[in-house]
Order: structure tokens, then sequence, then C-alpha cells
RNA sequence: GGAGAGGUGGCUGAGUGGCCGAAAGCACUGGUCUUGAAAACCAGCGACUCGAGAGGGUCCGUGGGUUCAAAUCCCACCCUCUCCGCCA
């Protein structure tokens, strides 16, 4: 949610900078309910004013002996006036909180100016993607012919986009895990944390996938309105709503989790394969910061996901994001894109994002400030460090023999037992 | 699942209709003292919100209700703890 001061004060401002996006902030709806809401609030305030003060006059009289029924006479009707009163109020808020609930966040000024993914500005890339001297198979090919990658299963077990995994790969899959949050524990210093997979309806609106995109998630028939996570990033930077952070900053977490997605609105695209699932697990990074940390701390956030990218000697670029493609929570967002030689492009493998302080006004999410004293909003990052379903099939693609045998990186050897070449299950 | 107890400020915890936004302690901030620190003593210190300010309002797990007035009484729900049962 963005600041409603910046926006009461500011109004052209904010919406000049959420045009970036595309998003037309309706300025005179939002004048009229800011006027309303004022007179009103101002209005019920009296009445709680009077109240409060009758009451206390009543109060002193009865413990005085006097005689009070005059003065209960005198504050018969003005229940009922401040019922009223109160009702208006929470019609005037709902209306202004539902409008603001809407409102993505501000682009910073450096996001590029663009609608979609084609306008989005790379800023580096890394490694040469490999020259096969054969056909180049893509990663289902090279899965069943494994025996190992087998979505017709998964199709049976549950339907489409899901997949099912056999020896080599499922280990190599489960290698990957360990490496991602070893790295990431030992070399950038991030703290382990293992939460639910499911969160309640709170915590969705707090990272901001709800109220707007509820049709994006899985909910589950409960008593509760229980939903499955979508990205760790949801009950990770949850795990601090509603509170005022006293320890050290930043608090940086890498978290392991499955993640479930409904992908309602992406029918027909990227049905083949592992690229797009229901379900699919991810190493996340999430951090947060103090306010004039987080510019620093998303490049290096980012840096950590190259890394793995590195490290495994897979091709990529990062790009950064344009207004009319960044997400609806984030101010800025790098994607880094993993080379596959199938599709003869690069492919997102991660998002990483600066969300300043607009998750944590909504969550509620604060720090102490130790050299005022008080009590601030704290800046939240994330960044997937890696989605593991796509490294494994960019592993796969890049990594292919001619034989549709794949070697196991160097790196992954040692969580692998020195498994050093996946071959079709025998 | 059964039976009890409880949810109050950053934390511990008192408060069972009005003088309670809330005692006390811890923590924190400033001061005195000290070469410096600690200790001791003194003072300050909840969050959010409206307002240029004076000042106003809201908040004692959540949501309803009773009342002129609710942290306090009533109802529902959620959560935590203890004991019993069941279970990976």
């Amino acid at each position: 949610m963005l600041d409603p001061k910046l926006v009461r004060r500011e109004p052209e401002l904010v919406a000049a900078k959420l045009a970036k996006r595309g998003y037309h902030l309706d300025l005179d709806k939002l004048a009229a309910l800011e006027a309303k809401r004022r007179e009103v609030q101002l209005n019920t305030e009296a009445l709680q004013a009077e109240r409060n003060s009758s009451s206390k006059t009543i109060g002193k009289a009865k413990a005085a002996g006097e005689d009070i029924e005059p003065l209960l006479a005198a504050v018969s009707d003005l229940g009922n006036k401040l019922d009223e009163a109160k009702a208006d109020l929470d019609a005037v808020q709902e209306a202004l909180d539902l409008l603001l609930s809407d409102v993505p966040n501000i682009p910073d000024d450096e996001v590029p100016e663009g609608e979609s993914e084609e306008d989005n500005v790379e800023i580096r890339n890394w490694g040469s993607p490999r020259k096969f001297d054969f056909e180049i198979r893509d990663h289902v090919d090279l899965g069943d012919q494994l025996d190992q990658l087998d979505f017709e299963t998964a199709a049976k077990l549950t339907g489409s986009r899901f997949a099912v995994m056999r020896d080599g790969i499922a280990r190599l899959h489960r290698a990957l895990i360990q490496f991602m949050l070893d790295t990431h524990i030992e070399d950038h210093g991030y703290r382990e944390i293992h939460v639910p997979f499911i969160v309640n309806a709170e915590s969705l609106y707090g990272t901001g996938q709800l109220p707007k995109f509820a049709e994006d998630c899985f909910k589950l028939e409960h008593d509760q309105d229980y939903y499955l996570i979508p990205t760790a990033e949801v009950p990770v930077t949850n795990t601090l709503r509603d509170s005022i952070y006293e320890g050290s900053l930043p608090l940086q977490y890498v978290c392991h989790t499955p993640c479930f997605r409904s992908e309602a609105g992406s029918y027909g695209r990227d049905v083949r394969g592992m690229i797009r699932q229901h379900q699919f697990e991810k190493v996340e990074l999430v951090q947060f910061v103090q306010p004039e940390q987080s510019d620093l701390a998303l490049e290096a956030l980012v840096g950590h996901a190259e890394r793995i990218l590195q490290l495994l000697e897979l091709p990529y670029r990062t790009v950064i994001l344009c207004g009319g493609d960044i997400g609806f929570s984030a101010a800025r967002t790098y994607d880094i894109e993993v080379w596959l030689p199938s599709q003869d492009t690069y492919r997102e493998i991660s998002s990483c994002s600066n969300f300043r302080d607009f998750q944590s006004r909504r969550m509620q999410a604060r720090f102490r400030n130790k050299e005022t004293g008080k009590s601030e909003l704290l800046h939240t990052l994330n960044g997937s460090g890696l989605a593991v379903g796509r490294t494994l099939l960019a592993i796969m693609e890049n990594y292919q023999q001619e034989d549709g045998s794949i070697i196991v990186p160097d790196i992954l050897r040692s969580y692998t037992r020195g498994l050093t070449h996946i071959q079709a299950s025998g």
C-alpha cells in the first residue's frame, strides 16, 4: 500500500508516476472520497468527544450522589447520532481502503518505460551459450528418453502442469536445493528458515497477493481462509507482520518451499514441459532492511542469485523490468534469465524485487530506529535463488550429451555423492 | 477429541463498570556521580490516526452485544499454555 499521506498531498505526482506502469489512478474519485472522509470523520470524532465528556460528567455526578436523570436525558439521542456517523465513516473508509489497496507500488525513476516484457532492458549477461554439434533436444525429450521425467503419470495422478521425477533427475533436483541453501547460508550470510506451506488471508494481503490476485492462488476447503503458498515470500515476509522488530538489521532469510500457482490466465502458455507448473520448488531469498539500505540490498541480492548460475556454469542475462511488466508490489525488479538451448533464448529463472515500504505498510512491519527511538516501516526485498525446477531443466538442456545423457555440473557432485553422469534408468 | 487456565504497551505483569491509555518492573533515552564504564539516584518513555497548531479520536486476541459510560459484563470465534486421550 502506498503512503496515504503522500497520495493525499501529491495526488498528481503519484498518478504521473503510476502512469509509467499503465495504471490509471482515479484522481476525481479519490478527491471526492477524501473530502467525504474528512467531513464524516470530523463529525464522528466531535460526537465521540461529546459522548466522552458527558459520560465523564455523569460519572462524577453519580459519585457525588447527585441526581443524574437530567444528564441522562440530555444525551439520550447522542448514541443514535453516533451510530449513524460511525456507519457513514465505516462506509467511506471501506471505499477508500478498497481504492488504495488496489493501487500498485510506485516504480523507481530508473525503471524503463515500456508496456511488456519486450521492453525490459538487459543490464548484463554472463557466459556464452554452448555450441552443439548434434541436434539439441529439449528437457521433455531428454527426460522421456532417460525415463526419469514423467508428465503422463503426473497427469493421471493429478492433471496437467505436474511432473513426476525419478532416479538421477529426482536426485539432481534434490541436490540443487541443498546446494542453493548451503551457498546462501555459508557464502552469502542468510539465515535458514522453514515455514508453513499454508497461509491465511492476512498473510496474502500483507505481501500484496490479496485482494487483487486471489485467482492466482489455490484456496483450501476449510473453515478458515487458508491458501497454499504461491511463493515462500508470503510466509517468510509475514514473519514480521504486526510487530516492531528490535533486532539488528539487515535480517536475511533463505527458505526452501514448494510453490503452488493456479496459473489462471496462462492457458496455452508453456504447456510443454516443466517451465510452468502448478507445483514447483523454489529457494527464496528474503531481506528486511533499513529504508536507506534497500537500493544496495537489491543489488547484493541479485548478485547472490546470479552466483548460483555462475557456480553451475549456466549462461544467463539480467534484465530490469520495464514499467508495464513490473509486479504489483514492486518498485523495481530485476529478472535473471537462463539460457535454454532448445528455445534458443533466455527464460526467467529468478525475479528479484525491492518493495520498499509497500509490503511493510500493509503488514505493519516496523523496526526501531536507534537514533530517534521511533518505530519506522522496514523495507522488504526478495528474489528467487533460484527456481529449482527451471534450474533443473536448464541443466538438462545445457549439459546434455549426444547420447541423451546429462553431465552433472562439478559443483553439485558433492551433493550427488559422486554421481557425474545421469543415464537412462535400467 | 475431552477437561481446565489464559490472551493487556518492545517484554514481564497488575487492573473485574466511570478518577484507566492503563500500576509496577525490565528494556530504552537524557541527566547527576565517575578518569571511563558499571552500580546508584533523578527525569522521560505505548502504537496508530486527524489537524498548520491548540487539540481531538481509535486501540487491552478478533467480531458482535448490553450501558450515558466497557480492558472490566454477555455471546461467538481465533490463538496460547497445562493435563488426559489419539497419532507421524
